[in-house]
RNA sequence: GUCCCCAUCGUCUAGAGGCCUAGGACAUCACCCUUUCACGGUGAAUACCGGGGUUCGAAUCCCCGUGGGGACGCCA
C-alpha cells in the first residue's frame, strides 16, 4: 500500500520561476528528501504558443541555483539530454503516448470525437451562463457515431477528443493539507482531452503522466484543486490508482490578489540579481505556508528537510513579504564567513569600478567583517566598500558647509602631520586612532561636531557615513594623507 | 450564476476545548549604547471577521452571514 515516494515539479516554461513556483518547488523537493524520495522535474510545455525551451532553461537554471537538484528530468542546459527512466519528461516529446491513451478511452467508449467550432461553443456558453446554468458543454457531439466519426476524420474534417462522462457522481478526496473535500455531482461537463489537432490537454496529460511516472504525492497549489475533479475521473475510467493530493494556498501580494508581475520583483532571478542569498529564499518562502513543530524561524535546508511534513503546511493563503525576506537574508549574511561572502561580494564591487585585487586576506577578512552587519543584500557591499577605495574618493556636496567652518582647516592639518609620523604603508589601530583624535581635539581646541565632521570630511569626503573607527584600520596613512591634502586644496 | 477553498496583530505565523489576561518573528514606536547612521540591548503598542448555537468552559467544534481567493477553457 505505500509506494516509494515520487514527487514532481511540473511547471510550464512560459516564463521565469516566480516565487509561487518557486515554493511548489522547494515543498515538493522537502517531501521528496524527508522521505528519500525521488524529485521529479516533468516540463509541461503542451501550450506551445507560449512555451520556450528558452525558458525552460531559465527555469531550470533558477532551480540549479537554488541548491535543489532533481532526480529525474530534463538536465540543467539547452542541449543536456534528460535523466531518469520514466521519460521522456517534456510532454511535448510525449505526443505518441497521450495519443495511444486516448485512443484506449475512444475504444471503451469513454470518450468521443467532437466537431463542434469554436463559436459554436462560445455561444452555447453564453446563453448557458445568461440563463444561469453551468457552462458546460452539452454533450452534443456524443451522438455522432465512432465509424460515423471516423468517416468524417477520413474526409478530413477536423475534431477534438472529450471525455465522456458516463456516469456523474459526487467525487470525494482526502486532501493531505486540506482533509476530506466533496466535489458534487454536475460540477463539469464532458471535458477536452485531445484538441483539434491532437495537442491533449493539462488535465489529461497530467493523469497520463504521474501515472506512468508513478507519482506518489502530487502538492501543487491551489488553483488545481477544482481540476483534480476531472482528474479523478480520468483515473477511474483507467482503472488507476490516483496519487495522494496535497493543495497549497496561493502566494499573494500586498493587496492580496495572487501575486504577478505587476507586483515588482516575484521571480528568483530578481532576488538573485538583487543581491538575495539562495539559503535566504528557501527558508523565507519555505515559511510562507509551513511552520516548524519546534517554532523556529531560521532553518538550513537539511533542517527543514528533516522537519519537513504536510502535516504543518497552512492551508490558508500567505502574503509575500520582501521586508521580511530582506531581514532574512540579511540574517544569512552575517552568518557567512568572511572570504566565502568576498567571494560574493567581490564581482560586484568590480562591476561597479571598485578593485581590490591588491589587498591581502587579512585585511579582506576584517574589511567584511566590519561592512557585513551593515548589509542586508549582497548588492549593499557596493556603498560600504566605496569609501576603502582611492579612486572613489571625492569631496562631496554635502562636505561643502563643514569646509565652510573656521576651525576645519586647522584640524586637517594637524591630522595629516600627525599621520605623517609614521610607515606610510601601514594603518593605524582604532585605539590609536581614538588617542588621536583626544590629541588633536586638544591641541586645536576643538571638539564635539566641528570636530568630528572635519576629521569625517577629510577620511571620506562626506560628513555622514560608516564609523570611522571601523573605517580607520582598513586605510593606510598614505591614502589618508593624499585624502586630506585634496580636501584641503578644495578649501583654499 | 454554480461549485470549491480560506479567515488569529499591518505581514508571516503558534494555537488541535480549559496551559490564552492569545505566544513568537518581521515591520512600527520608545529608551539604552553611540559624535551621526547602522549594529546590538531593553521595553511598548497592535489580532482571534460578525452573529447564533454545542459545552461547566470555545481562537479552537457546528450552523448562518460577511469578506477574500480559486474553478467552471480546444491555458496550465
Amino acid at each position: 500500500m505505500s509506494r516509494p515516494v515520487r514527487v514532481r515539479f511540473a511547471p510550464s516554461p512560459t516564463g521565469y520561476l516566480h516565487v509561487g513556483g518557486a515554493r511548489t518547488f522547494l515543498f515538493n523537493w522537502l517531501f521528496a528528501r524527508h522521505h528519500g524520495g525521488a524529485m521529479i522535474l516533468r516540463v509541461e510545455d503542451t501550450d506551445t504558443a507560449r512555451s520556450t525551451r528558452e525558458f525552460e532553461e531559465m527555469q531550470k537554471q533558477d532551480m540549479a541555483w537554488l541548491g535543489l537538484p532533481w532526480d529525474e528530468g530534463p538536465g540543467l542546459g539547452l542541449e543536456t539530454p534528460s535523466v531518469g527512466s520514466f521519460g521522456p519528461y517534456r510532454q511535448s516529446e510525449r505526443m505518441s503516448i497521450y495519443a495511444e491513451h486516448a485512443q484506449v478511452l475512444l475504444n471503451k467508449g469513454h470518450a468521443y470525437y467532437c466537431f463542434c467550432t469554436d463559436a459554436e461553443l462560445e455561444e452555447k456558453k453564453k446563453l448557458a451562463l445568461a440563463s444561469g446554468r453551468p457552462p458546460h458543454y452539452d454533450g452534443k457531439c456524443r451522438a455522432i457515431s465512432p465509424q460515423d466519426a471516423q468517416k468524417r476524420l477520413a474526409q478530413g474534417e477536423k475534431g477534438a477528443v472529450r471525455f465522456w462522462i458516463k456516469n456523474p457522481k459526487a467525487y470525494k478526496l482526502k486532501d493531505l493539507i486540506r482533509g476530506e473535500i466533496e466535489f458534487q455531482e454536475g460540477m463539469v461537463g464532458d471535458f477536452v482531452i485531445l484538441r483539434t489537432g491532437g495537442m491533449p490537454v493539462y488535465n489529461f496529460c497530467c493523469v497520463i503522466d504521474d501515472h506512468l511516472m508513478e507519482i506518489s504525492h502530487v502538492l501543487r497549489a491551489e488553483e488545481h484543486l477544482s481540476n483534480t475533479v476531472r482528474q479523478l475521473m480520468l483515473y477511474e475510467a483507467y482503472g488507476w490508482t490516483p496519487p495522494d493530493f496535497g493543495h497549497m494556498s496561493v502566494v499573494l501580494g500586498p493587496d492580496k490578489q495572487k501575486l504577478s508581475k505587476r507586483h515588482g520583483a516575484t521571480s528568483v532571478n530578481d532576488y538573485k540579481e538583487n543581491g538575495y542569498l539562495k539559503e535566504a529564499i528557501n527558508n523565507y518562502i519555505a515559511l510562507l505556508g509551513w511552520s516548524s513543530p519546534d517554532h523556529r524561524e531560521i532553518l538550513p535546508l537539511n533542517e527543514m528537510v528533516a522537519l519537513f511534513g504536510t502535516d504543518r503546511i497552512n492551508s490558508a493563503p500567505a502574503v509575500f513579504d520582501g521586508v521580511k525576506l530582506k531581514w532574512m537574508n540579511s540574517q544569512y549574511l552575517r552568518a557567512m564567513d568572511e572570504l566565502e561572502l568576498w567571494k560574493m561580494i567581490e564581482p560586484i564591487l568590480k562591476k561597479h569600478g571598485l578593485d581590490f585585487s591588491t589587498s591581502s586576506e587579512a585585511w579582506i577578512k576584517s574589511a567584511v567583517a566590519a561592512f557585513k552587519t551593515s548589509m542586508e543584500t549582497l548588492v549593499d557591499c557596493v556603498p560600504l566598500f566605496h569609501p576603502l577605495s582611492d579612486s572613489g574618493f571625492s569631496v562631496g556636496e554635502e562636505a561643502a558647509p563643514v569646509l565652510g567652518w573656521p576651525t576645519t582647516k586647522r584640524v586637517i592639518e594637524v591630522w595629516i602631520s600627525e599621520l605623517k609620523k609614521g610607515n606610510p604603508q601601514s594603518a593605524l589601530t582604532e585605539e590609536e586612532f581614538t588617542q588621536l583624535q583626544k590629541d588633536i581635539q586638544l591641541e586645536c581646541q576643538v571638539k564635539g561636531k566641528e570636530f568630528f565632521q572635519a576629521l569625517r570630511v577629510a577620511i571620506v569626503g562626506k560628513p555622514h557615513g560608516t564609523e570611522l573607527k571601523l573605517l580607520i584600520p582598513l586605510l593606510f596613512r598614505e591614502s589618508l594623507i593624499n585624502r586630506a591634502q585634496k580636501v584641503l586644496s578644495k578649501m583654499s
